[in-house]
DNA sequence: TCTTGACTTAGAGTTAACTCCAGAGTTTAT
DNA sequence: ATAAACTCTGGAGTTAACTCTAAGTCAAGA
């Protein structure tokens, strides 16, 4: 696969593909004999890994020092499942950090629709 | 209240503080005769919920363009009304994400813990 | 009053994560 | 076989959100 499929596949940049690769956020990319990528069933995986972990805002960094890891053989997997449980903290503490801040923005919203509705603001505290 | 104890208060760096005040995504802070800034009542509400939505990973450009609504009057309620929902709506959208990729995480620490607690790979797809 | 520490602004610097560009090599279609 | 389209690398540029610095002003204690 090229990298321009791969692209649209998943709707992640030519340039964001060579980058991920670059800094290691996946392992080196199967190339042809004159070196252009030709992703294979694994990089399409790791290309797939990378996008899931950004999309929900864990750090290029993490993901890099995961690759890393993977790349030394089995002596790394309590590493890797120490990394791996660090990042689920982080994600189950951005997660409540969202549940407070859609609890204020509900209380806000249901106030703003009073208002629209009557032409009446009720209340007159911090905005 | 000074900036020192407002910091304190919300951990949250004095030059930060200057910082939303001077991009507009708080409203101006009361200041005392001489300039130096002096934290109301009004103008915590208003840092508690910078932080809030920061926090949550809201964009400041969010944040400006709300202040700059409310300091417009009445009129701009129904304004104020949709950027509201448009950002709860990127928090849900964003609440997806994580949950997706936490349920991958999961997946993953689980065989990880077996195979710590085994010493075998109970897998060999990818990574 | 002096000095020490907190505060001020304007503007420059930093960091993460891309994004773009130039110049060169490769593959495909006519 | 030659143009058009695609890909390569190295390196520079961009953006958001801070973060720091310099040079000056202000305030509280000895």
């Amino acid at each position: 696969m090229t990298i321009k499929e791969v692209s649209e596949k998943f709707d992640i940049s030519q340039d964001t593909l060579r980058y991920y690769e670059r800094v290691g956020m996946i392992p080196p990319v199967t190339r042809t004999a004159s070196g252009i990528r030709d992703y294979q069933e694994k990089d399409l995986g790791w290309v797939e890994l990378a996008k899931c972990m950004r999309s929900a805002g864990l750090p290029v960094e993490a993901m890099i020092e995961y690759v890393k890891l993977t790349q030394e053989g089995d002596s790394t997997i309590p590493a890797r499942l120490q990394l791996l449980t660090e990042q689920r903290e982080t994600l189950l503490e951005q997660k409540a950090k969202i549940d407070t801040t859609l609890e204020r923005l509900n209380y806000k919203i249901g106030r703003y629709e009073i208002a629209v509705k009557t032409g009446v603001l009720t209340w007159n505290d911090e905005e």
